[in-house]
DNA sequence: GGAATATTTCGTCATCCGACGAAACGTTTT
DNA sequence: AAAACGTTTCGTCGGATGACGAAATATTCC
């Protein structure tokens, strides 16, 4: 039961919910989600941790980027409930204009705050 | 997104994941879940009201007891979750141990504490 | 090697959550 | 009407959670 509540106390914050739908579409460095969810760096950082912990993602090391991806040798439960909330996803607003935003976001552009100024 | 998050909220606490799977079984009062439970009965009035307002139970008055149950005429998100909540206790030993406790719970027994102990 | 970059970890703060008991409420029983 | 009973609401308390910035870590690029 620890288990069933692990994975939905994971589900149970919609920035994490975002991130699991900007998932959906591809791979996602740290920065790239940081600029769509609005919000500091070391946030999405420990959403994504707590979303790994619950076996819904992966990250792989990529020189100085680190990749996020939905993990696909994952539980059966996980594979379920992924499904669904994919599934309701396409009614929604919110994850919707992620997905837009998302396609005018690159790496190479957005972590660069101080060089931005110049 | 909202409405997502807090079906998850929900579902994110033990105490009402064993509610939930205890109503599977057959409609409950308040005292007969928190004997199985071990709570303080505000806590499981509690617990009642978030299952409630998420969707998944409704409740009748019955003179005095309250009853709960399941709700026949939820959202098609509510009845797919809990297909998969369902699914998943039948391997729970929490869930499974709750199933054997309510056999032996009556609810004309549990609610006279002072009573008991003359 | 040292500066720049991307990410994680740590410490802090405000807010939320789950627990309890006491009090309030509504119904039944006497 | 009064007492008993089941439930909900309220106030409180301690611990969890989500946010941030600063410091630490790791990699890449002069």
């Amino acid at each position: 039961m620890d288990e069933m509540t692990k994975i939905f106390k994971a589900l149970s914050d919609e920035n994490r919910l975002r991130i699991l739908l900007m998932l959906e579409s591809k791979p996602l460095c740290v920065c790239e989600m940081t600029e769509v969810l609005n919000l500091a760096t070391s946030t999405v950082s420990k959403h994504l941790s707590i979303l790994r912990e619950a076996g819904f993602i992966v990250d792989e090391k990529d020189g100085k980027w680190v990749n996020y991806r939905l993990s696909d040798s994952c539980s059966q439960q996980i594979n379920e409930i992924k499904t669904l909330v994919k599934k309701w996803s396409l009614m929604d607003d919110t994850a919707l204009r992620d997905m837009e935003k998302l396609k005018t976001v690159d790496r190479n552009c957005i972590c660069h705050p101080i060089k931005n100024l110049e």
